[in-house]
DNA sequence: TCGGTTCAGAGTATT
DNA sequence: TCTGAACCGA
């Protein structure tokens, strides 16, 4: 006990101390999140207060679920087998496996994940021959999630149009397909899950009954059906201990409602608030970075970072003329950096937005310098995995016609589109499935589907008796996918990749705690071998309750192949490129979210890209909407800025660039707000600092701009769709009241950045961003900067294809335009 | 049925 | 500019 609660700091060893009340942690970045989550849990536990199937913890990803096990592990020397820790997806299959027929659900149910969903939602609308143009499957895949999300079936939804009706009626028509076929997708299981709670009193007073203590990570990131999913086991009585950071919720656009955390107090009258504000992580300057920065936030329940780790290095900032000279300096820091005796894999790259990555990889690749880029494929992603899985998504589940189609004809057999729709109006004719139609069938076409579906029946049959691992084996041989893939030119990786399928299923298994010898095809129960712990430990308990002479033999149990089929779909594993190596890090922000490093380089600092344009704008959730601004999408991009300072330990740069390649043209942008939003003391320009920024191109004063400016009659000079990134202070000085010239100081209800660019304006130079020019070498441009005063100001203009130059006013002759 | 061409769209993402 | 998906011809 001692050394479990041994250099906890004062508000963290209250927080793990706190007796079984409701608590809501406030735990800030690199401020001990995960280790006073582990601790309180390892505390109950081990005072006696609460035994390990006595708690629930969830988190969002796998990785955290993972990371809470094995810290657990090495303070406890209690088995968490059994115990419910995991995803809220993993805890709800797990409890859908369970009591699979209260939810409605066939014993092995499978699991789709993004990729499947869609697959199968433009399957539905073929069958349905719905206009996909007039009902992009993208969108109503976003539309079926956001309903589910929100905890309503299609008959919940409000629909007051036409369209939205349509809608609705196709979630419907989706949710019978899936039902038909024996699937869920991934907010299936949360919402059915969360519906068996709610209707089945019986269940849903066992689990309260029995969870007396529910910890959750990430607060802030829960939508609301998780919230309601979380009352619901919470309704007996148990004590909630929810750990969150407002400041670090940057998944709104997925769902996420740190409006939770909030209600959560309220709701729960919560007496026991914790600020967990000491950092453990950065240096001074870097945490002073983050608290000036997020202060800008409205909507915050306030924290302040502290450290006694003193001011260490400033911030370093550095201006590039463009993206690429800006990948070529952040080369050279690193390449410093090395020859200081640092590890390449200490050092992050984090940028806004993936497309950022190529320059970056670009230059380093060019200088030698090892990297490795986050997110991408992943494992069980990959096509030939998919292949296979579907394979064994037949074996164990005939009904599943996303896996049919998806390799009735892969490798190629012959069997061709025509086929296919005869199969598939039979199927219909008679409500059937894919599978079973094919033995109503004549014709050519026949024999080559009877001939697949012997293949699947033959598999099903012989590998009935084996192990797993040697099941994967088989499927992957006698499809006739190795075949194929070793015949293919490029299919080395992708057959060891299959052959990496393999050993998922051997350690899949391992970790499980399922023998190897028990067959994979045979109930896991019925087989009389061990359960596998983490689906089934609690099977009996349940129906213990249910039915007290009703003994264990005759549970309906889940084979390994079911739930090795699940594993894969709920936990897509790694993208696996160059893991381990000493290697420069690349990733977004949002995939560095929980990480940290000695030194971090945030890159792209730019209006328009950080913050991203479409976050400011409101586009284009909300519709598009040209000029307005939106003080929530911001707060978020500004909540994403703290994340990516707040990674750093030791050293942070922070970098932009005049002009980049975006979308096959040149963009210019001011430097973002966000850099003027930080603490001068704490910075240090490593190029001089340039003089305001100018309002974005996007904003209101960027059309004030624009309106009454001729393009210029050659379409090149014009700076690049949206590119005087650098417009119109001039006007948006004025609130957008009017338009034109700028010509006084007033500045009386201006924002900080409003006012410094009307300062700006007050030193009397008569160009403006946006302004067209003639020069007589270049010829027309448009100014796209300006810098400096009097004497000493100069412009930069855009003469299109001639190039962008820098300009002094009191040598340079220019002629304004328009 | 494959492979080339064309076209649109380009923000962040876990399960 | 670059990518992925859809489409068409052999």
């Amino acid at each position: 006990m001692s050394t479990l609660l041994a250099n906890l700091n004062e508000p963290q060893l209250a927080a793990v101390t706190l007796p079984a009340e409701h608590a809501l942690i406030l735990a800030g970045a690199g401020s001990g999140k995960t280790r006073v989550l582990t601790t309180r849990l390892a505390w109950l536990i081990s005072t006696g207060q609460v035994g390990p199937q006595g708690v629930l913890a969830v988190t969002f990803t796998n990785k955290a679920a993972r990371e809470m096990l094995t810290r657990l592990s090495a303070m406890l020397p209690v088995s968490t087998r059994g115990m419910w820790i995991g995803t809220f997806h993993g805890l709800c299959n797990r409890m859908l496996r369970a009591h699979h027929r209260d939810a409605g659900l066939p014993q092995s149910f499978q699991i789709l994940d993004s990729q499947d969903q869609l697959a199968a939602i433009k399957r539905l609308l073929k069958t349905l021959n719905v206009d996909d143009e007039r009902f992009p499957p993208r969108n109503l895949q976003h539309f079926i999630n956001g309903a589910k999300e929100e905890g309503l079936r299609p008959a919940q939804v409000e629909a007051h149009d036409d369209y939205s009706r349509r809608c609705v009626e196709l979630y419907q028509a989706y949710d019978d397909q899936c039902q038909r076929e024996g699937v869920v997708d991934f907010a299936e299981l949360l919402l059915r899950s969360h519906d068996l709670l709610e209707r089945n009193q019986f269940i849903r007073e066992h689990y309260q009954r029995r969870f007396r203590h529910i910890l959750v990570d990430e607060f802030q990131d829960t939508n609301r059906l998780q919230y309601r999913w979380l009352g619901l086991l919470a309704g007996g009585g148990a004590a909630v201990f929810a750990v969150g950071d407002d400041d670090q919720s940057i998944y709104a656009f997925r769902g996420a409602n740190v409006a939770n955390m909030a209600a959560f107090e309220r709701e729960y009258r919560v007496r026991n608030l914790i600020k967990l504000e000491q950092n453990y992580r950065s240096q001074g300057n870097i945490l002073a970075c983050a608290n000036t920065l997020i202060l800008n936030n409205r909507s915050r329940l306030g924290k302040n970072l502290w450290t006694d780790s003193g001011d260490g290095e400033p911030v370093r900032v550095h201006e590039a003329l463009d993206d690429r000279q800006e990948a070529q300096w952040l080369v050279e820091e690193v390449r410093g950096l090395v020859r200081d005796g640092w590890a390449r894999s200490d050092v992050a790259v984090l940028y806004r937005s993936n497309a950022q990555s190529r320059v970056i990889e670009h230059a380093l690749f060019s200088a030698g310098l090892p990297y490795r880029v986050y997110g991408g494929l992943r494992f069980f992603e990959r096509a030939e995995v998919k292949h296979a899985l579907a394979y064994l998504r037949l074996i164990e589940n005939p009904a599943d016609d996303g896996a049919f189609l998806r390799v009735v004809n892969f490798p190629t057999r012959g069997i061709g589109a025509r086929s296919l729709e005869a199969l598939q109006d039979s199927a219909r004719g008679g409500a059937s499935s894919l599978f079973a139609a094919v033995a109503g069938l004549s014709g050519a076409a026949a024999a080559k589907l009877t001939a697949f579906t012997r293949l699947i029946d033959g598999l099903a049959a012989e590998t009935r008796r084996l192990p797993l691992p040697e099941l994967v084996e088989q499927v992957v041989e006698r499809s006739g996918l190795a075949a194929h893939y070793l015949a293919e030119k490029e299919g080395q990786e992708r057959l060891e990749n299959l052959r990496e399928l393999v050993n998922a299923a051997a350690a899949y298994l391992a970790e499980e705690g399922i023998g190897q010898d028990v067959p994979a095809a045979v109930g896991v129960a019925a087989a009389a071998a061990p359960l596998p712990a983490n689906l089934l430990a609690d099977v009996p308990e349940v129906l213990g309750d249910a039915a007290p002479e009703a003994g264990g033999a005759a549970l309906p149990a889940m084979t390994p192949l079911a739930a090795f089929l699940s594993h894969a779909s709920l936990e897509a594993g790694d993208n696996q490129a160059g893991e381990g190596a000493d290697a420069v890090q690349l990733m977004t922000i949002h995939a560095a979210k929980g990480l940290e490093f000695d030194g971090v380089f945030v890159t792209g600092l730019e209006e328009g890209l950080f913050p991203h344009e479409n976050a400011v704008t409101g586009t284009p959730r909300g519709g598009v909407r040209p000029g307005a601004t939106d003080e929530s999408g911001l707060e978020e991009e500004r909540r994403l800025m703290y994340v990516a300072i707040t990674r750093a330990r030791q050293r942070l740069y922070l970098s932009f660039a005049q002009m980049r390649m975006l979308h096959g043209q040149t963009r210019y942008s001011m430097r973002s707000r966000f850099l003027d939003e930080l603490p001068e003391g704490s910075l240090k320009w490593l190029t001089p600092r340039t003089q305001a920024r100018a309002e974005p191109a996007w904003s209101e004063g960027y059309r004030g701009a624009w309106e009454g400016f001729d393009a210029p009659a050659r379409g090149g000079a014009r700076p690049a769709q949206g590119g005087a990134g650098a417009s119109a202070w001039s006007s948006s000085t004025r609130g957008g009241a009017a338009r034109g010239r700028a010509d006084n100081g007033d500045t009386g209800r201006l924002g900080p950045h409003e006012q410094r660019a009307a300062q700006r304006f007050d030193r009397g130079i008569a160009y403006r961003v946006g302004q067209g020019v003639m020069h007589a070498r270049f010829g027309e441009g448009v100014i796209v900067g300006i810098e400096g005063s009097g004497d000493d100001a100069r412009v930069q203009v855009d003469f299109g294809r001639v190039g962008v130059k820098w300009l002094a006013l009191s040598v340079a002759k220019l002629e304004t335009l328009g």
